[in-house]
DNA sequence: ACGGTTTCGTGCGTTGACGGATCGAAAGAG
DNA sequence: CTCTTTCGATCCGTCAACGCACGAAACCGT
């Protein structure tokens, strides 16, 4: 069954799949395209060669020659190349706006990050970014953007393209940003889940490229989840999936703005961490500390029990799908080895001992950039289509 | 990304692709097939003539004549026709060994029930199980059988086909079913949990036909949960997605035979029914009873009691995966509507607003069946390849 | 009753992708 | 320096897919 949206006819299939292939992975040899798709070396080797008559692919020189690299003539690398338009991303958080413009292939060319309430009022946050990234555009003399992905940290219904509740930006709730963003650049914008878009990045150029079906927890202002499964980005049926910040703890009553009492994202946020350092260490302007740089005792054990937390929900989710790993992102996920051996601990202790055993977890490879860095190469995807 | 096994050249790819959608679907026209694929109307129709000529299609009277079927000339029915040798399948449950034979296809042509203990002696279980499919093959006149799918209610590791713990039949665990099956039938033999058959004979012909996302829950002596994905049943990393059945429940102390305390099974399952029901119906053998001959108010409490248990898991579940439906099959979920209705007003109550509004959720349409009945469209559709 | 319309099925010529075979090129191994 | 191994390029026979045109089989309106 080909999944792929047949764009033209199925007799481009093979060439379009080589690309996909060549894109994805970032340099693929002939034979490795030929084991890779099933086909033979010739018919690989007229489809690459027309890839790099049409402009879309390039010829590099072999990568590892000498002694010990194995006999027989080295094979050459296959690469794309960006030939179009380049593409932006946005990252919309609790308190900031961070864009970014890549090229067609979606390697980053530059970003920008500003400081502002996001959530206090959602059109000007708008019009904001939409002003980055016209000054980003202009830096990097670019004039024409072929597409735009905007991370949410809150979900996004796929069929309306609009921000549902609950989310960590209430004043965004109904609203269409898609449209609204798509006025002000001039360039079709797609929305989408900042937790997705993690996944998305760590998929492409993180900690999951070896994985096929892992999650990925953006743990910061909020808790959300990125599912990927079969290498493939999922979302649900209607492209909420991921919701797991609003996971009732048992013996714990505090009032979440969802109106539900003892939500995962009361007891597990930055701001609850920020709030807990207040009280052991007075003397820290929590307000802006970057919780990466704690290093002592206290905090330590503070996010690790913070990861303990996330785990215990995380158990049963893995015991449901069975992923290969798990992977945290976000500013907790970025906050060091304490939190990640939390949620390792609380994991191998409440989920089933076979379904632990084949689990990875690690904190995100991209750092807090993961959402930003998916979000480009999904935008590059896109522009593609 | 071409993710089927290309078996022999991607000449055919396109013909395969047409004979598996009229083997899922059970019939399509011409036209139906060149819009799902994508392909032109010509190039189905020499495909098709192809598939008829190999004697692998046939092609049926037109289903709908007459005014109000629109206009135009009506379209033949492109159906696949069983030509190879038939299948068979296995459903082990707690004291019953269910058997059955179909074609090549997976129509069912027989089937028959064995009542034991299949718990208690692991190799005497399976070999009952043989000397029944025996006598079925023998009734039906069937001399070989080219493939066959047993269900196992626990997890099974994709990769070694051994039983894991935990499990209703704990002395299964470490077993390898597939090899002691198969020395016995003489035919490769094919192990999968059987909650993820019931979710593939739902997908198949009951009410998964037309969701791409959904939960499929077998609740009898155990509770477990099979995955359907973008169409595909899903079983995770290592093959044994789907445990929920221990999750455990606030407020509940109960030991379980997983060592752990006040699991979901412990609570919901056909045993906890009986123990139930034997206090308040105390003139009832309880026994052998079926649950969905009960129709007094008392027992109807009861049951929409679990069912409003295992709906406060599934609630979380849902938030991840957001799926499309949920159904709900073994014993508990052909007991009747109480129990369905426990599970939407618990999902409701406890899942995010926009999640639950995009759910449907009911029992399986084959009831108890289907286990067996995916069991064997899985052995037709395996036995192809 | 009879065209008009719509949709389905099919035959045909052209295109071009696939697969197999062959040969040369570029490296390492002995 | 020769042998082996692997990769790349080329040629050619085959055949799937496309587009188009035409006939077939139904319904619909007058």
């Amino acid at each position: 069954m080909s999944e792929t949206t047949n764009h033209g006819s199925v007799r481009d299939r093979s060439r379009e799949d080589i690309y996909d292939l060549i894109l994805e992975s970032g340099g693929m040899t002939r034979s490795e395209l030929a084991e890779a798709t099933g086909i033979s070396r010739s018919a690989v080797t007229s489809a690459v060669g027309r890839l790099i008559r049409e402009g879309r692919a390039v010829e590099s020189e072999p990568d590892s020659k000498g002694p010990g690299s194995g006999s027989g003539r080295p094979a050459n690398r296959i690469t794309a190349v960006a030939s179009g338009l380049p593409v932006a991303a946005m990252d919309f958080g609790h308190n900031h706006v961070w864009v970014a413009v890549a090229d067609s292939l979606g390697n980053a060319l530059g970003d920008s990050l500003t400081v502002i309430d996001v959530d206090y009022n959602a059109t000007e946050a708008m019009d904001l970014a939409a002003a980055a990234l016209d000054a980003l555009r202009h830096e990097h003399g670019i004039t024409t953007i072929s597409n735009v992905v905007c991370g949410i940290p809150g979900p996004v219904d796929a069929r309306t393209g609009l921000v549902k509740s609950p989310t960590i930006l209430s004043s965004w709730v109904g609203l269409s940003p898609a449209q609204e963003l798509g006025h002000r650049l001039g360039a079709p914008v797609h929305i989408e889940n900042d937790a997705v878009l993690g996944a998305h990045g760590e998929l492409r150029l993180g900690a999951g490229r070896h994985h096929k079906d892992f999650l990925y927890i953006k743990a910061s202002h909020g808790i959300g989840a990125g599912i990927v499964i079969g290498g493939k980005p999922f979302t649900g049926s209607t492209g909420i999936a991921g919701e797991i910040g609003h996971t009732q703890l048992p013996n714990n009553t505090e009032l979440c703005r969802c109106g539900k009492r003892g939500c995962l994202e009361t007891v597990v946020s930055v701001q609850s961490m920020r709030k807990q350092l207040q009280h052991t260490h007075p003397h820290l302007d929590v307000t802006q500390l970057d919780l990466s740089t704690l290093d002592d005792a206290i905090s330590a054990r503070m996010l690790n029990e913070a990861g303990r937390t996330i785990g215990r929900v995380l158990a049963d989710l893995c015991n449901l799908i069975n992923p290969g790993a798990i992977i945290i992102g976000g500013e907790l996920g970025a906050s060091g080895e304490a939190l990640i051996d939390g949620v390792r601990s609380s994991v191998h202790r409440y989920a089933q001992p076979a379904t632990a055993a084949a689990l990875e977890i690690s904190a995100a490879e991209l750092g807090t950039r993961a959402e930003l860095t998916g979000a480009l190469q999904l935008a590059a995807w896109r522009a593609q289509r």
